[in-house]
DNA sequence: AACTCGTGGTT
DNA sequence: TAACCAAGAGT
């Protein structure tokens, strides 16, 4: 097998999409920013977001100044608006920890509000340049059919770090563009569903494509259905205080007519649980 | 370790 | 159309 990251570092400085965050001195708090948002949300969804939420938010402190509402109220349909009131508390935790400034150790990421393996490497990474292995779904599914020929990764586990660090070029430029690239590569090319090989420049070394592309079975966990879930239900509610007039609304007007009453009233519970409304008075409304 | 947590486009 | 898929994290 041969080394990879000249290969795909090669084909990205030709093919890199022009996003947002790669643009230079784009800043590690909207590195930061733009971390939270694509962490399951498609780009293309997070681009204009992350605009208006930067406009809006220049730095952790005026975000950490703004209440909760506010910040769960333009995540919009990002999806998984939990991400939303984390990115809020991590703001919180770098004004009052951080002096203000997003940090650059991995440690002290990781210990920030809703930053795992993934985001605290990725912004030592892009917005720094340190010397870290980044792995995502992408990457995990590129070096799973090129380096061990199966057609789909396993789980996330922590040995996918390690198994990144060995592909890793010594100096850190490099590194971190490789980093990057392989994910570009899987996003664009070494798609999950149909991947492009004839546009792939692993095709020549692909460990699965060489071995004649077995089926080497998909031990991923199956997503669960949406339609009729828990999940569905507080996206309907979290809705109705998004767009609520003065951000409020009476609890029997929230979903009154949802089929399931107890699914309802179970989805209100646990978005005050989640510390994503509050309710007072009869009136549910975003935390303020 | 398995489960939960949104939303919308694609197949 | 039901299932799949998308720059994951917390519990």
């Amino acid at each position: 097998m041969p080394e990879l990251a000249p290969i795909v570092n090669a084909w990205f400085e030709r093919n890199a999409r022009p996003l947002p965050w790669r643009a230079p001195g784009f800043g590690a708090w909207g590195v930061l920013v733009s971390e939270f948002m694509l962490q399951q949300t498609p780009v293309e969804r997070v681009v204009p977001r992350l605009q208006e939420w930067l406009e809006r938010w220049p730095t952790p402190a005026d975000l950490a100044a703004a209440p909760p509402a506010d910040a769960v109220r333009l995540w919009a349909n990002l999806g998984y608006p939990r991400r939303a009131l984390w990115l809020h508390r991590a703001a919180v935790e770098i004004r009052d920890r951080h002096d203000g400034r997003v940090p650059r150790d991995v440690d002290a990421l990781l210990a920030l509000t809703g930053v795992g393996d993934y985001t605290a490497r990725a912004v030592a990474v892009f917005a720094y340049g340190d010397h870290h292995p980044v792995v995502d779904t992408n990457t995990r599914r590129v070096l799973a059919r090129a380096v061990d020929g199966r057609a789909q990764p396993g789980p996330p586990a922590r040995r996918d770090l390690a198994a990144m660090a060995l592909q890793l070029p010594a100096e850190h430029d490099a590194a971190a563009r490789f980093n990057a690239a392989a994910m570009e590569l899987g996003a664009v090319v070494c798609t999950a569903r149909a991947p492009r090989c004839d546009a792939c420049p692993l095709a020549a070394v692909c460990a699965w494509r060489n071995a004649g592309y077995p089926d080497t079975g998909d031990t991923r966990r199956r997503q669960a259905r949406y339609e009729g879930s828990d999940r569905q239900a507080r996206g309907a509610v979290l809705r109705v205080l998004r767009e609520a007039p003065e951000h409020a609304a009476a609890l029997d007007q929230v979903v009154p007519d949802w089929p399931d009453p107890r699914q309802r009233d179970r989805a209100i519970d646990s978005l005050i649980a989640d510390g994503l409304a509050e309710a007072s008075g009869g009136m549910l409304r975003l935390p303020r």
